[in-house]
DNA sequence: TGATAAAAAGACGTTGACCTCTTTTATGAG
DNA sequence: CTCATAAAAGAGGTCAACGTCTTTTTATCA
């Protein structure tokens, strides 16, 4: 249960821009790399592409950068982690036997299916927009 | 939620030894690799690793091959996952900022922390042993 | 003792995640 | 229109997980 690494730089990118955005109409990819320590050149190419898929926008030249859409908040946990990792590891089998099926259960299938559910129901309840209308917002801090 | 190849490979490879040696002394590589269509070579190292960590016993030469021990059935998985994968992932942020910590929540923590601590408990509690004593078998023929 | 069988050891190859660097393209200011 | 700026694009590098192959060591038995 941890993620890539493109998972998380993107979650939390997105929630940077979004909490900017509320002050500034755009931020650029300097200034979230430089925010978050994340690899300049390698995040460019994640929030291209995330731009590529409409979950934020993006305008190149002077002045330009990333900003958010109407979309953007109600994005649910589960299409950014297909987009980054893929859906896979929420289908296949924990030992990699096969798609996870519990008519031919693996040895740990009974032990773990219930708990991989909860993750998946979880991941596809959950917007980016939730992330932040959370009582706690401690983590913001850790962002 | 999917553990390495050597996670599964180590785990599948003990039952069936654990099940083998029940009628039969020992059990060699290719057996193993044969019936769980697993790569002859790669399994050797495996093998060799849980032999050294005395998790099964080894012998050389004709007629030798692998077999269970006195504490086989009781290895916790979490110790399997720890020679396999180490358990890094166990404690570290699931977006990998740092040691998972409750007091600087990552944006996921709280949506997260209960349900990795369920899968903890669950690897600390459940020996080798416990899958095979287990009421429902049909994973063997998954095995 | 010599032939043989099986694990141990270790060199080497492959692939994908992660990261860096350079070049190209689009856009706003003067 | 030209220049500066920032994203887009894409070539290339690194490393660990996964896998293959060959050689060495150890044990058995005729
Ligand atoms: S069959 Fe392996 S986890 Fe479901
Ligand atoms: S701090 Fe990120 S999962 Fe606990």
């Amino acid at each position: 249960m941890v993620f890539s690494k493109s998972f998380g730089y993107a979650l939390r990118s997105i929630l940077y821009v979004v909490m900017i955005n509320e002050n500034q109409s755009r931020v650029q990819i300097q200034e979230v790399a430089d925010n978050l320590q994340i690899p300049k050149h390698f995040l460019g190419k994640i929030m291209k592409m995330l731009a590529k898929e409409k979950i934020i926008d993006s305008v190149k030249g002077p002045f330009g950068g990333f900003s958010v859409n109407d979309g953007t908040t109600s994005i649910p946990l589960i299409r950014l982690m297909e987009l980054t990792d893929g859906l896979e590891q929420f289908q296949e089998c924990s030992l990699r036997l096969r798609k996870c099926n519990a008519d031919k259960p693996c040895p740990m299938h009974h032990r773990i299916a219930q708990n991989r559910n909860e993750l998946i129901a979880m991941f596809s309840s959950t917007t980016v927009g939730d992330l932040i209308k959370s009582d706690d917002k401690d983590f913001i801090y850790s962002i």
